[in-house]
DNA sequence: GCGGCAAATGACAGCGCCGTCAAAGGCTTT
DNA sequence: AAAGCCTTTGACGGCGCTGTCATTTGCCGC
């Protein structure tokens, strides 16, 4: 029985390259080990019923060959369901951003189940190319800061069984769950701070007008200035996504004939820019920024704080703790993450009129 | 033979919730469309040699039963080699990672292939798990910006046929590819032009001693140091990993007896913890910072600008061009990201002496 | 001394898909 | 009309692994 004239496993593969290059399977571990695959098997998968000493067979033999489980084969055996889970979002750069996908990602730790990050740039249809791609992936869920203003296309996809969850901006035609900020609140907080300062002018510059939590911010800006029975039509400005843009559109505000007084910056891309258009103005201008942010305290700038990092964690969380349930039944659950006023300066300025 | 008494595919599965919940097969697809299993595979991969008619009677049996891909089983089948490479990074949340993440993800896109983070947080051992679970789960390659000290112990993985790529840190005690940013080249400029702007008391707030980046900043400045003849030796204080260390060891150097009167933060942790430290010193203090960071010019503050971006994509794009040769011939070459030094007024404040 | 039970092992049939090859038909060529 | 070629289709055998079930062996109790 032991003297079978195979062919030894190590030369086994002619076409091999000059260094090993062959990843051996678990049936030649089992055969150079002298026992059968299922038992190979249940060595490597630590499962009860085998010898200590077949145990140390298998495991020699594993070494030597320098075995390595195929994932993906064992996975497919099973019955599937894969390990990782689907983070897009807008831009990485954003810290906003990174600071959510910090907080899924140090969820999932010692949960075997790995992070998958895209970005959408905030492209329409790259964002749903990529939940298609990740669905197909079969991604144990998707986490989604969407850019895409309506998502009754997706619905399709949490039939399939893939859980969607809504990260910072909530779903519209569509029942999911969604985690996001207190947006109205901290707006609201942070206008009727600087109304309290004395300010009458007060300049928003937001991102654009299809992301709907700039929608909900935007709208928290104007009610809150109309209930002090203040004007804002001429100081709001939109559509500035990043910096160079919001500083721009700052400047511009701050050049015209009847200039603010005082600065809303509605996300941290904002902030930014108005930091610098606000930086090298002849009065000094009143600013509160929504998101807080690394040196705002070495800048004495307020800020509307919020925690990007637990929305993840809680998003994780969640997507860890439903069982496979959540797919038959998404709730349209929303979890809002409160707001804090960060006062360090720049909102506490008052009205120079 | 039509006529088994099997329970119909559709009812198979009692246990299924109040929705499908049932992903179809190929095979079922192929049954309903009346074709062949490999016709419809035809069909869905898009193969040529098959009828119009035919394709439209599958897709349209796919589109009726939801049929999605599987695509565990298709790699299987194929012969494997995953659609997704590793990032291992030390801390999300820091911003020069997120920028590599960006790099990555921005070079990955189009390529069919994604990218799955983990940090490590700056731990060695679940950086080795990392790195072996990622191996595990076949990724094509791993990109690791790495905290452990000798990676010797990684040369089975590149046996695997898994490349591993270096970032920010090279490696030592393995051959793999790196890409660095030119650390002593930075370092050299900043510490030159604060001598050069009569500081003779530099002091240097540096990150953990075992992390390799550091080692080649700190040699730089020492060298620097001796090469003008001054003293360095009061002034250097390091393991200061995150903000709140390095300003608390800063505030020490500068309320020491002798205090320095320009300070190097070897990166961007480091120079938040100086500006902070710094902003309520009694007297100015020049300051320049490693990293470039978002409102540095804002804050007037001199930087070593790279870009952590560049490196990213730098390093993505090498793992996508090489074939699979690589992981038979490590080159070991190293991609040296250059770097600016970014004046802006915090480094060049003269000497109060 | 025999039934009965638990431990230890292996044969076998897939998981869902794809590659290979053979077969069938239609068309052109000589 | 025979030969040759291309298109279209399907049967079949895995990819590397695991679940199920059967088999073997050792040991207990009465």
């Amino acid at each position: 029985m032991t003297v079978a004239p195979m062919a030894t496993p190590t030369e086994a593969r002619p076409p091999g390259g000059p260094a090993g290059g062959h990843v051996p399977t678990l049936a030649e571990v089992a055969r150079a080990a002298g026992v059968s695959m299922k038992t190979a098997s249940r060595v490597i998968n630590g499962e009860r019923y085998v010898t200590a000493e077949t145990r140390d067979k298998v495991l020699k033999a594993a070494g030597e060959l320098g075995f390595v489980p195929n994932a993906l084969a064992s996975a497919l055996a099973r019955g599937m369901t894969s390990h990782s889970i689907s983070l897009i979002t807008g831009d990485l750069s954003n810290p906003f951003y990174a600071a959510i996908a910090t907080g899924v990602e140090n969820e999932l730790r010692g949960h075997d189940i790995h992070l998958t990050l895209a970005s959408s740039g905030e492209d329409d249809r790259r964002e749903v190319a990529l939940i298609e791609e990740f669905a197909l992936r079969r991604s144990r869920a998707i986490l989604l800061v969407s850019t895409v203003e309506d998502h009754s296309g997706l619905e399709t996809i949490q039939r399939r069984g893939i859980p969607i969850v809504f990260l910072d901006r909530a779903p519209s035609g569509l029942v999911a769950d969604s985690f996001v900020i207190d947006n109205s609140g901290g707006t609201r907080a942070a206008i009727e701070q600087l109304i309290s300062f004395g300010h009458r002018r007060i300049g928003y510059i937001g991102d654009y007008k299809r992301i709907q939590t700039h929608q909900t911010r935007f709208g928290a800006y104007t009610a809150a200035m109309l209930a002090a029975g203040l004007d804002w039509e001429s100081f709001a400005v939109r559509d500035a996504h990043n910096p160079d843009a919001a500083e721009s559109l700052a400047r511009e505000l701050l050049a015209s004939a009847d200039p603010p007084t005082a600065l809303f910056a509605a996300n941290n891309r904002a902030t930014v820019g108005c930091l610098r258009a606000v930086k090298d103005h002849r009065c000094p201008v009143a600013l509160i920024g929504f998101d807080d942010f690394e040196l705002a305290d070495v800048l004495g700038v307020t800020t509307v704080a919020n925690d990007p990092v637990a929305l993840g964690r809680a998003a994780a969380r969640k997507v860890l703790d439903t069982p496979v349930a959540a797919l038959a039944a998404p709730t349209g659950s929303t979890t809002v993450i409160p707001t804090t006023l960060v006062r360090r300066g720049s909102g506490e300025i008052p009205s120079a009129d």
